[in-house]
DNA sequence: TGTACATCAGTGAACGCGCGTTCACTGATGTAC
DNA sequence: TGTACATCAGTGAACGCGCGTTCACTGATGTAC
């Protein structure tokens, strides 16, 4: 690359830079303004246009690096699951939440655009998130308590289930890091964290009992105090 | 109430009205602009500050009728389920879908702007959806399944559980309806349905096996191709 | 009931400001010979 | 290597526009007597 392309390229990222930064400050994409990117990037407004023919086209690409960033996280976790078969739950979690508060930026961008104000946005971040799925799906099959599960369809549901709960877990956890003081900061994760796992437990009970129990159709739901 | 305070009246819900429309048109709150909000309400600019200090808190007033609105349609969908205990989960999620299809707009605003741009909406959503947690935790106490889940403590992180997953699908099949053609709407509602289904089944079967299960602590996943 | 005064939701004009976009330009970097 | 020309990222000025907010006002409604 040419000293000059590697100079563009670089204002490039510092206008994408710019973006993620106030995304991660709270800032809805919509409510930026293309001169607040150029002045963060230390640009005169003009300038954005030679990178980006509008301010859609520069969030499209801030989706298209955010995206990476959590496909490898969560290849990484997927990995160390698949290697370290018996490694308690608790433990992935940790690592799930240590990689979240490491670089909150991309899943803060991410998970407050996905119902954001752009419907370009929209239906890019939500093309990704399939993409999470679909490779979720393909690593599980991979897994031997999932051969419970059978049907590649329904592991495919797994996946978006878990993918979902992982977007929530770690918007959550971003937000306790936000929000609380640091006072009430080691109770909250706690709490947070056990949530968390009760979750996944009460998910793999399930799973365990997939195939074998019989065909539960209906809540089995009973009041106490019934007329 | 008198003639102008009746008056007055309108002109406020018009206003709070014009914010509601603009969000379910896909609008993030943070990028709507007071002068919309009155030519919409058929309004002088000027006239916004007798009902409102600012944007934020016509933005608050719309998070507590927004969140009375989810209440009451939990708060249905709950007794619906106390007094017909055999009812097909199936069922019970059909009339949740055509409840949020009937009414859009509380579940579209509460939930873009779950992590939207308005560091003050996000505190007052999230207190809310804090109650609404309440409230189903108490419930839940009432169903007799939930008896294999004994601790107080363990019934709220299940209602925490359920009322995120009630959001993630209102959001969900209001997306559906929003942007899949026609043509293929009908294929793509049942898939959804289908995953609804799904994460529930899975769920209560997980209940099921609450405490009768030994304590699994660790995922107990084995690798099919290990070393 | 009628009258005199008070209240106050809504008006219309004005303000300064930041915005997105355009344009001709500049000067460093790249290329051809 | 040196020279002449081409490329093009970044500049700076200008534009019209919608914005939030202020202010003195108007006139319908409410209240006191």
């Amino acid at each position: 690359m040419s000293l000059r392309d590697e100079r563009k390229q670089q204002s490039r990222q510092a206008l994408l830079d710019a973006a993620l930064l106030l995304s991660t400050s709270g800032r809805a994409f919509s409510s930026m303004s293309l001169r607040e990117m150029t002045r963060h990037a230390g640009l005169v407004p003009a300038a954005f246009y030679r990178h980006f023919a509008n301010m859609d086209q520069l969030g499209l690409e801030l989706i298209d690096q955010a995206a990476l960033h959590l496909k490898g996280v969560l290849h990484q976790l997927g990995q160390a699951y698949l290697y370290q078969p018996n490694a308690k739950t608790k433990v992935s979690l940790d690592i799930f939440f240590q990689a979240v508060a490491h670089h909150p930026e991309p899943w803060i961008f991410l998970i407050s655009e996905r119902w954001g104000g752009s419907a370009a946005l929209r239906l890019a971040i939500d093309r990704e998130i399939q993409f999470l799925i679909d490779d979720l799906a393909n690593d599980l099959g991979r897994v031997q308590t999932m051969q419970q599960i059978q049907q590649a369809q329904d592991r495919r549901m797994l996946a978006q289930f878990l993918i979902q709960l992982a977007l929530d877990w770690a918007m959550g956890w971003i937000e306790i890091r936000r929000r609380i003081e640091p006072g009430q900061q080691a109770e909250q994760r706690e709490n947070f964290k056990t949530q968390a796992l009760f979750q996944v437990q009460l998910l793999f009970r399930g799973i365990l009992n997939w195939e074998s129990a019989s065909a539960a159709e209906h809540f089995p739901a009973q009041p106490i105090d019934q007329a």
